[in-house]
DNA sequence: CGGGTTTGACCAGCGC
DNA sequence: GCGCTGGTCAAACCCG
């Protein structure tokens, strides 16, 4: 796994990564974590893998079978109780943040959940616009950014804000497939479901 | 007509 | 205080 740091964020690198959901494109995936936003540094990331309800499904998944390659991509996920991060802070804060970056042809992955937009921007830094998007789903404020990676526009950088309080709209569409379909070679896929 | 998108304006935080 | 930047709002617009 490749890593580099950028000001903002770490990336975790694993070109071997394949969606699942873009058999189409040319697929492979960079995933990486915001850096503790007080210190411009990530001592206080966690590298765990994602096993609860509201996270990304766990990214070995993605690499022990159907990938080939051998190397997993391993999710790292902030973890902001225990580093002294204040109240306040906390409260602001809706919670995860997780964001990862995609060589994908399109900007905007489905999954599974229906995001309204509501903001673009240019960014510095970077010649692409960024997009905002909220859940749609009522009672959830749960935010995501999408935008072109500035140094390589082959890349969507794909940052979500907090933790959805309902399931996917999707869900039980996916489960359904699940039952239908050979279950083992589905679990090599991921849902973004949070 | 309802829901989503676009886009300029506005606001807050931060550094100087 | 001022300017820059990122994030959000909301009115206008679009589309099925």
């Amino acid at each position: 796994m490749n890593i580099s740091q950028s000001p903002n964020f770490t990336y975790f690198s694993d070109e071997s990564f394949i969606n699942p959901f873009m058999d189409n494109n040319d697929f492979s995936n960079l995933m990486f974590f915001d850096v503790d936003e007080e210190g411009g540094n990530n001592n206080g990331f966690v590298e765990e893998e994602i096993s609860s309800p509201t996270s990304i499904v766990s990214s070995e998944t993605f690499t022990g079978e159907s990938g080939g390659s051998g190397s997993a991509t391993t999710l790292f996920k902030k973890e902001s109780t225990n580093r002294g991060i204040k109240e306040s802070d906390q409260t602001k804060d809706t919670g995860h943040r997780v964001a990862f970056r995609t060589r994908s042809k399109i900007d905007v992955m489905d999954d599974g959940f229906k995001w309204r937009k509501y903001g673009k921007k240019s960014v510095k830094n970077n010649i692409n616009k960024r997009n905002y998007y909220k859940c749609s789903s009522e009672g959830c404020s749960v935010k995501k950014r999408v935008e072109r990676d500035g140094e390589d526009a082959a890349y969507v950088i794909t940052t979500y804000d907090g933790v959805h309080n309902h399931e996917s709209p999707s869900h039980v569409y996916y489960n359904d497939m699940v039952l239908s379909y050979d279950h083992d070679n589905w679990n090599q896929h991921s849902l973004l479901h949070c």
